[in-house]
DNA sequence: AAAACTATATATAAGAC
DNA sequence: TGTCTTATATATAGTTT
């Protein structure tokens, strides 16, 4: 008699939900249906799969078959040795890394800055530049030995999230007062959900 | 006259894709399904999203999300003291952190099985809703200061691409075989367009 | 804030090119 | 391997419990 019980599922544009309620229930729902994406795929194709999430508000959430954990902690692990934390090898050559990354660093904030000045291009731009996303190319081509450093460096980056948290965010202010505008308690973060 | 004109989907129990090329078929429109639901969950929510995958063969695709190299580059550039890269306290922590995450890491592995992915979302098609880059929103959260990072991390990754992209790449053979079919050319590679 | 529940929007298995 | 099509399996928006 009444027309439907229900109105159904309805169709989203895919742009920023504005409803903070039902933005922080999409995040729940897609999230999850995400990870069961990535885990049908490690079964069905055998493939080994990590993702990372941060929500809006910074919180950390993550999936990985090996898992992201697994492949840091195997090359982290074994530097890790009983009795020496930090192989020297791996320290140095961290080191000179960090170093080169500074470097690198330093030359492109004196671009950018004239940039900004020049008209802040990234803001504005916003369209059709972005055709192909960056990442597409480029990382296809990315070596194991590659991937295993940047998943090193996630596992690194976790560990310190949940170190750093609640204790040193007094970097300066401006670094951290980007997102997560809301207090982070964050005190026990959910390190892996499934 | 004829019934249907195909099967349609067919249902297809979760389990490793035994013939090859369904196989491969089908990891590569997963992964392309996961990638667009992860650049929809950027977009929709404002979160931050990094998928990490390996083919069954060993090669790396990835999607990855700003902030991930953005706040990696900020971790490792703090504990990045003038002099002392490694601080004691922060190495043990570290351990014992590593630690609890294997065991966790074992526990999970129970429960779950299987994860793995697939990519390339916004790319070109469907033009609505590549209106909009799904790096735009959460870029406009970050502080310059956070794009300047990540632009550093960014470069870094690809320099290393490229160095090693044709040298270290015996990582047990097939890990080249599979995909990227067509010539890798990728010599001029669009780095970070903003 | 989680589950359940529709009704519908999407993703995709099969094929064909 | 990419692209397209079709028929169907799934994911999920909106609502309710």
């Amino acid at each position: 008699m009444e027309g439907k019980q229900t109105k159904g599922r309805q169709k989203i544009a895919i742009k920023r939900i504005e409803n903070e309620d039902d933005r922080l229930v999409t995040f729940s729902k897609r999230r999850s249906g995400i990870y069961k994406k990535a885990s049908e795929l490690v079964t069905l194709c055998g493939a080994e799969v990590a993702v990372l999430v941060f929500s809006p508000a910074g919180k950390p959430f993550s999936f990985g078959h090996p898992s992201l954990e697994s492949l840091a902690n195997r090359l982290l692990g074994q530097n890790l040795a009983p009795n020496d934390s930090t192989h020297p090898l791996v320290e140095a050559h961290r080191k000179v890394r960090i170093i080169e990354l500074n470097q690198k660093h330093s030359e492109l904030l004196g671009q950018m800055e004239a940039e900004r000045d020049r008209g802040k291009a990234l803001k504005e731009g916003t369209g059709e530049k972005s055709s192909q996303g960056w990442w597409e190319a480029p990382i296809d081509e990315l070596s194991l030995q590659e991937l295993k450093q940047m998943n090193a460096m996630l596992e690194e980056f976790h560990k310190h999230l949940y170190e750093n948290k609640n204790q040193l965010r007094r970097n300066g202010g401006a670094s951290s007062s980007s997102f997560h505008a809301h207090s982070g308690h964050a005190t026990n973060i959910p390190f892996c959900q499934l």
